[in-house]
DNA sequence: GAAGATTGAATCCTCAATCTTG
DNA sequence: CAAGATTGAGGATTCAATCTTC
């Protein structure tokens, strides 16, 4: 009848907003640990799977609008990602103020493992949750948006 | 229609964990900026929330599992709160291995002001969300934490 | 001058190692 | 030795300032 303890919610008031944030965090740790399992980070995985599916090495302010980060991320991101030998800059001949990054074989197979471990998630995930409240959630998105 | 455009769905894999993650995100992001508006961060504003509803002073680990993080984090987290002068740190004299944060008269009000602006952010966000859809998010969140 | 990238400083977080006190 | 807190190092992120190239 109760699953959280009476001073939790006199302390958290109860508010439907960081029962949500929490929820999203626990979400979020489960993605984290099972890319860890590839040796892989969400945001790698997430610069890594940009790159992998587009057809050109992209540029770093590219990178940056399509994960809604700020460039400095990107930058910064990059320079990691080239330590662990999964992405290289590469310099474009046309526009030298560019810079582009490149997934490297090794970076390829790693998104392709981190696609692997995150679908089995994924569909643990579908398997899990009703298909309305998949919806709902959705429906949370745009409201969330709007406010 | 479509809301998401093609390559959009072909890039991410229309996958609902990341959709999930980018909507709580979106939802960080405004309770982020709402309690900027009375110079808090969110971390900033759980840590003062805990402090305040606490009757004596909380010891940094005890604020840790609270708030769900490692001690280290604590004791910089309070060393920002400190510096801001919305804590003080006191020595327990029973056990000097202990250290307790108190929050100010300062860090009390600030407290306060938060918590105001996130209530009026919680009443919009109850608001705009359907009753059904946020019970369905509770129960998502069970989903979540046994996967 | 404006666009692209980088650097420096700050917040928030983790982990491993260390100090201090019990 | 346990427990509590801190320090040091690093990841991910932001902002403001800077540098290079157009």
């Amino acid at each position: 009848m109760k699953d959280r303890s009476d001073t939790e919610q006199a302390e958290q008031g109860g508010q439907s907003i960081f029962r949500l944030l929490e929820a999203a965090h626990a979400l979020e740790d489960r993605v984290e640990s099972t890319l860890a399992s590839v040796e892989l980070s969400g945001p790698k995985f997430s610069v890594l799977t940009a790159l992998a599916t587009a057809k050109e090495p992209m540029t770093l302010g590219e990178l940056a609008a399509k994960l809604s980060c700020v460039k400095s991320n990107m930058t910064q991101m990059v320079d990691r990602l080239e330590a662990d030998g999964l992405v290289q800059r590469v310099a474009d001949p046309a526009d030298r103020r560019l810079v582009r990054a490149e997934v490297t074989p090794k970076g390829r197979e790693r998104q392709a493992a981190g696609a692997e471990v995150i679908a089995a998630l994924e569909a643990k995930f579908s398997e899990a949750i009703e298909a309305e409240d998949s919806l709902a959630v959705v429906r949370m998105l745009r409201s969330v948006c709007s406010i």
